[in-house]
DNA sequence: ATCCACCCGGGACCGTGGTACGGAGTCAAG
DNA sequence: CTTGACTCCGTACCACGGTCCCGGGTGGAT
């Protein structure tokens, strides 16, 4: 099998065909090639494409800064200097996001212990986690 | 200064005034008490709490989960065992999401490194980061 | 030849998370 | 004691990210 309708891409990623047809249309995938009949006729490698979309949502990322992210790249012509800025840009918001992460978890943690002891916490011990009022 | 408007609340937590309305409607903050004037009446630790919210959903969580979130703590009778599982399943969220994003920035940083020696990249060289198709 | 599952485009509709508006009351400064 | 900034509540509206529905064409299996 060398290529997929959109049915079968929207079930290898995870999607629906509703979801991949609105991608297109907001310009986050191509517009694949067409069969005689008119059918969408997809590469595999547009499963990976939709994949990633659908992680990066789920990391918090809009469909605009997914779209960033996927322009992003050299070419010839394209300004080096800028996709460096844009990529060092994307690198610090993702540090803050793990960061806001990490941070959580181990406030998670600290409730797990204290679960564990059987020691009521009468105030919530994840609000202390991201609650520090840095960064605006 | 004991105590805070909603006006001065919402400055000091970097949200709007009708977004603090809006969350205690949907049950995210208790209700506050009022002056007699009918004024909400806000204790100083309420910003965190806003805060907390306004970072969660930055990390992709939804309100209903942020709901969660501020909901577990331990109490004498309300099922430590119960609280242990949920936090569980939320570190285990976290820790997919900050896998999820160090791959997502190790990609990046290949393409900043690439940049540095202008070799044009024809595909997007992120895409494979968050792109294997594991874990629908 | 006939199914049934799939695809087409276009448009209506939906849940989430706010944002804006309006008319009336409040409060602190001048 | 007025003025301007703030608050009240209610309702309407908004953008985002889909989701559903329609009438019609396609295409592989029986």
């Amino acid at each position: 099998m060398e290529s997929l309708t959109i049915g079968q891409l929207a079930r290898r990623a995870g999607v629906g065909v509703e979801t991949v047809r609105f991608y297109e249309r907001e310009g986050l995938i191509p517009e694949p090639p067409r069969r005689p009949s008119g059918y969408r006729d997809y590469p595999l490698e547009s499963v990976a494409r939709i994949v990633f979309i659908r992680r990066a949502k789920e990391l918090g990322f809009t469909l605009r800064e997914i779209h960033e992210l996927l322009e992003l790249r050299v070419t010839p012509r394209r300004s080096c200097a800028h996709v460096k800025r844009s990529a060092d840009a994307k690198i610090a918001d993702i540090e803050g996001k793990i960061a806001a992460l990490r941070r959580m978890r181990s406030a998670l943690n600290d409730l797990v212990k204290a679960c564990e002891k059987r020691a009521p916490t009468k105030e919530c011990p994840i609000l202390a986690s991201l609650g520090d009022p840095d960064g605006l």
